[in-house]
DNA sequence: GATGAATGAGGATTCATTCAT
DNA sequence: CATGAATGAATCCTCATTCAT
């Protein structure tokens, strides 16, 4: 009989095993809902043994969150590099983003709608992986606004990464609750409508509210 | 005697000062953290009053979502009464809506950020009033695609109401950090971003993605 | 039928349950042994209860602490005031110490051997006291040396409060372990060694307490 | 090949070192707050091999008791072997006492603070040892007191001989916190207080130390 | 109506101790 | 001989919720 369930396995193989329980039960109950038990039991572990290797509640959140912005991060880095037009970099970004949160909703889960919502402590370390992104995307309009005149002025590629990145968060969220949407679809549809609006722009052409 | 500091004062007020109390810590804190007894305490009353009133914590979740959703449902839909024209309407309601949030930062908190993070009691709650502003922006968008051909397909409305309106929650979400933001500034860049994207769009031209 | 036991407590009363399950538990297990189960059933109250009204462990053992403290403080001060001879002074606190520890053993051995023992939060608490007590039994020998050449000197007094302290502490200490001890007798013995010196006793001299 | 860092050392030495290290964690943390792993890992080994070569937790405790008893009794007894007069034998005896605490500050923490709070299964162990010393004080004084009448009656010598050593341990006490502290004056002081009394030494009179 | 008093239930965390390798 | 891996069993502490007055 091959053991295919055998104890006393390496610690990596552990912390991986916990982690992946962890981010399953965090996505599932929210961080404070989550129960160290359910996480452990989940994990096919005693509870000392999480705290011997990950160490608290808390400690153990944030490695989730870390691995998975990691992966996260990872995974869109490696398709955008190298050099290409503005709007290909964007496009290519927002479809590996959207790709991996339909690979990996769970994780989606905990980066954004968890980890967000708790206080300081962890919200704070998204946000700033968060804020390099829009800080990314407005270098990127930036780019592209450069070579054409009258572009949008300065102020406002902050407030418009801000808001390109928002969308992108609303597909993905969308994608993490429906497991059959195509994100290669929906970033499609984004760029579309974002892409054109800014081009648009770039023209000069302005759109102004109606007389009050 | 006029009572310059009244205890038995009639049921309205007293709910509504625990509401009050009870948006503000659940904002502080989130659901989780948030604890009958500061929210008690906040609101001025026994902790045996506020269960009297407004029933247990779920309950009294539930009651803050539902008021400030109306709030700010409410403060949309006076906007944007009448005939005009769709980018008009976008815009008036966008105005109104990052208005709101700029006004009543702990309400947008809690329907944004807490209501969407617990699990399925409140999560739906907040959920099924965000797909009846998708659904109305679609059909928004639809009329307007209606008197020009060739306009989007159909199935893209929907992913382009949802990203446009995630795009309008994340500068919700920006301002909501921001106090000194202006929201009328931000709602015109959103405009300029999105609505010269879907004329564009409109027109017929399209974005296609490079050859791969 | 008359309710000897009545529930829902006024505060107060409910306090003193409490310490003084506290200290008896703190007495006979130590303080990391002691837990507050024990001490909340022994109270004849729900955990809960404790820790509303006294707080932490850490903080029900510091209020212990200071309750009998307080007490053996001012058991003692209160045999002492007015003006009288030096050897008279001493008898009498001697004499009020000694009686307190034995009519309150548990006080005493949180106090002494708890207290002592744990690090410096609480530690230093009862040091404080004890600091006292040496500086006062120092002044007092240094008052009667000061009326006679040549005493002893100066540098001599601290080290011999803190032996006479001392010993004072292990008779006390020898009384809490047998109840039928006589505290009267004990401090007379002190007294004798203490005042007149063994090598003196052996004389025949007899040190004798004042007439009361 | 030399092993400058050998591993396979006797069993005598690893117990000497697990020891040293039980010691010292004893003495900073007390009995319970020292942890197993703490031990272990300051002296070097696996927490295995600690239970291995000494036992349990409560074993482990007990046999650093032991060693640190018997070195300290060892101590006492060298100095005190042969004839002499009894107020020799008292100081030398102190002398040798107190230089063994200020020479090993853990050690007496550990025998006088840790093992003495402790409930019936260490303070007895102590409590054992203490009892002898205070004994052969008592036989020490009956013996001084059979030369010359009328000296103190019998029952008074167990009192004066547990307040003798109370005076020694406190004075031992303030040494293990003042490591600048001269033993050897301390136990001058304490002879003098003793020998003489307080009373006797306002008179001028002073004990002075055998020529050595 | 209003509140101080009270608790059942559950969650995070730690630790002494023991296998399997 | 030696140790990394593993856990059962407590313990502290908190909180939503409800009585009795």
């Amino acid at each position: 009989m091959t053991t295919t369930k055998s104890r006393r396995l390496p610690r990596a193989v552990r912390e991986r095993q916990m982690l992946d329980a962890a981010v399953a039960v965090f996505a599932e109950h929210g961080y404070h809902a989550a129960s160290m038990d359910e996480i452990a039991e989940r994990a096919g572990i005693s509870k000392p043994m999480v705290y011997a290797y990950l160490g608290t509640k808390e400690e153990l959140f944030v490695a989730c969150i870390n691995r998975e912005s990691e992966l996260l991060m990872t995974a869109v880095a490696e398709e955008i590099v190298g050099e290409m037009e503005p709007d290909e970099r964007l496009w290519r970004g927002l479809r590996a983003f959207l790709g991996f949160v339909a690979a990996h909703r769970d994780a989606w889960i905990v980066l954004y709608r968890q980890a967000r919502s708790q206080g300081v402590p962890f919200a704070s370390e998204v946000e700033a992986s968060r804020t390099r992104v829009v800080d990314a995307v407005a270098a990127l309009l930036g780019g592209a606004a450069e070579r054409m005149e009258p572009g949008p002025v300065k102020g406002d590629l902050a407030a418009m990464a801000t808001a390109l990145v928002g969308a992108g968060e609303a597909l993905a969220d969308w994608i993490a609750d429906h497991p059959d949407a195509d994100p290669e679809a929906a970033a499609a549809r984004l760029m579309n409508l974002v892409w054109l609006g800014f081009g648009t722009l770039l023209t000069g052409a302005r759109w102004t509210p109606p007389a009050a």
